[in-house]
RNA sequence: CGGGCUGUAGCGCAGCUUGGUUAGCGCGCUUGACUGGGGGUCAAGAGGUCGCGGGUUCAAAUCCCGCCAGCCCGACCA
């Protein structure tokens, strides 16, 4: 890994750990936070979280939801009503027992999720048929004491937003399923540039307390997998833990079939791992803080009609509707700059110096293919927008293709074990709990999820055999 | 919690084995000059409770004991 007296961040393959940190803190998107595992974000790392939170939310209210907010404090009570919840989520909650002077009589629990606080209000919101569906989100920051944290993937504290619905039966929950797993995988393929496999969490993977859970997965560049987001068809676990029931048409008074899903900042780690090379990060045009920069080039007099002349063009850009930062440090050399902006990940960058001037244009280079043209100032601005869109399909094509060239099919034992080291592995499963806990062990990976677009196919478990499973083979690989 | 390792300037580190000038180096920072199309050069500066506590000694960053914190690899996980 690069020392800081070197320049430039080394090879990625040899240690990917060090290279995604490095990238993280010198990229400027976070620090670590005062207490263990804790994280804090810079204005440029929220930046990111801004954009994906603005195409989300957009997406949830279109889609008839509503934003509230709930408390960060829950009765420790509160959280022992769904068994299999608090079981869960136990070893990792953080507990306040004293507060306002003195030892509390009844512990509070800092929100690991909010289902038991929303439960708990959705029981007194709820009576009639006519309230449902009830369609609630909450932007939030929630805590759960993990064991090994890192930067975006796994903090103490996170930020993120979380839905809840109740519906008058199943059927109507699916649907609620359906509708938020499409616009979360709207928005890690169209806006995170991210190709992610949809498919239904074995019993062992899925949410304390769910009875079924849809992830989103996501292979990044050192082969390990990334659940990018999930949503949870609860049943009526909660509602009878929390007495969330209505009374029917007919009459009769039902439970209600409730969901919950989340997509959290760890969006913005996954990015990184999938985009980013060795000359720092690479975001998709529609979540870089800047899409594009301007980077002046001369001195003294020169230099002022150079940026006289990128005034009109950052004019221009603004008009269009895009973000650009124009990098006037006085003090900084042209190579530093290049060399800073790449490491920021910004798409395009525009250099602009006497020499471009005196024959009236401007070079662009491109982060992601490093190379440099040479365009008229005329329409420069003009072609800017779709120069952005193509950049931002080439990013979703490269990750996609990676992804495709690293997802394998295993029919025995052994090639499960070794070609799961390294990307996607497509085996068929028996199902059975126990051996896919021995599939961790032998291997370190898990069964992300049974992909719901693969082609239906039986046979015998890859690993130990027996009668295959599910009817389709399941997603296997090391994960985050 | 198990295995490995590290705490010395804002960041990254050397010095410790074998105790002894004023604790050093790189990056960054400040000032000035020259520079400027791929991480510039030179000069002059600022910046330290050597993680904390105790012990040994004429003398401790260095040796001994205890504590604390952090990192990496596992188990747990959005």
């Amino acid at each position: 890994m690069a020392k800081a007296d070197e320049k430039g961040i080394t090879t990625q393959n040899e240690d990917f750990s060090a290279w995604y940190n490095e990238l993280v803190l010198r990229a400027e998107l976070a620090d670590r936070g005062p207490v263990r595992g804790t994280m804090v974000i810079r204005p440029y790392g929220y930046r990111i979280w801004e954009l994906i939170e603005a195409a989300l939310d957009q997406k949830i209210k279109e889609t008839g939801h509503e934003n509230a907010y709930f408390p960060l404090f829950i009765p420790e009570s509160h959280l022992k009503r769904e068994a299999e919840h608090i079981e869960g989520f136990s070893p990792e909650l953080a507990i306040v027992t004293h507060a306002g002077g003195h030892d509390l009589d009844e512990p509070i629990v800092v929100r690991p999720t909010s289902e038991t606080v929303i439960g708990e209000m959705f029981s007194k919101w709820i009576s009639s048929y006519r309230d449902l569906p009830l369609l609630i989100n909450q932007w939030a920051n929630v805590v759960r004491w993990e064991l090994r944290p890192r930067l975006f993937l796994r903090t103490t504290e996170f930020l993120w937003q979380e839905g809840h619905t109740a519906h008058a039966n199943e059927a109507d929950a699916i649907t609620e399923l359906n509708v938020a797993t499409n616009f979360y995988e709207e928005i890690s393929r169209d806006i995170a540039a991210l190709p992610v496999i949809i498919g239904l969490k074995t019993a062992s993977e899925r949410f304390a307390g769910a009875v079924r859970t849809v992830s989103l997965e996501t292979l990044v560049r050192d082969g390990r997998a990334i659940q990018s987001s999930t949503t949870h068809y609860l049943g009526t676990n909660f509602a009878r833990a929390f007495d969330i029931s209505y009374t029917s048409r007919e009459g009769n008074v039902e439970y209600c079939h409730t969901t919950s899903w989340g997509m959290s900042t760890r969006m913005i780690g996954t990015i990184i791992m999938t985009h980013g090379d060795d000359k720092g990060l690479i975001l998709p045009p529609k979540l870089a803080p800047f899409q594009i920069v301007i980077v002046p080039i001369g001195r003294d007099e020169e230099l002022a009609k150079v940026l006289v002349e990128i005034r009109h063009l950052e004019t221009r850009l603004h008009g269009l509707g895009l973000r650009v930062k124009v990098d006037d440090r006085d003090q900084l050399s042209p190579g530093f700059k290049f060399n800073d902006w790449e490491l920021r990940g910004v798409p395009i960058r525009i250099e602009l110096g006497p020499r471009d001037l005196s024959t009236g244009v401007a070079t662009v280079v491109d982060r992601l293919t490093g190379e440099k043209e040479t365009i008229s100032l005329r329409d420069l601005a003009e072609t800017m927008p779709q120069r952005l869109e193509l950049f931002q399909q080439a990013l979703y094509q490269r990750a996609l293709t990676f992804r495709d060239d690293h997802t394998r099919r295993a029919d025995s034992k052994d090639e499960l074990l070794q070609a799961v080291t390294t990307g996607f592995v497509l085996a068929l499963h028996c199902g059975d709990s126990a051996c896919e806990r021995s599939i961790k062990q032998d291997s370190g990976a898990s069964a992300r999820c049974i992909p719901l677009e693969g082609d239906e196919e039986t046979g015998s478990c890859a690993y130990c055999g027996a009668p295959s499973a599910y009817g389709r083979r399941v997603l296997f690989a090391r994960a985050y």
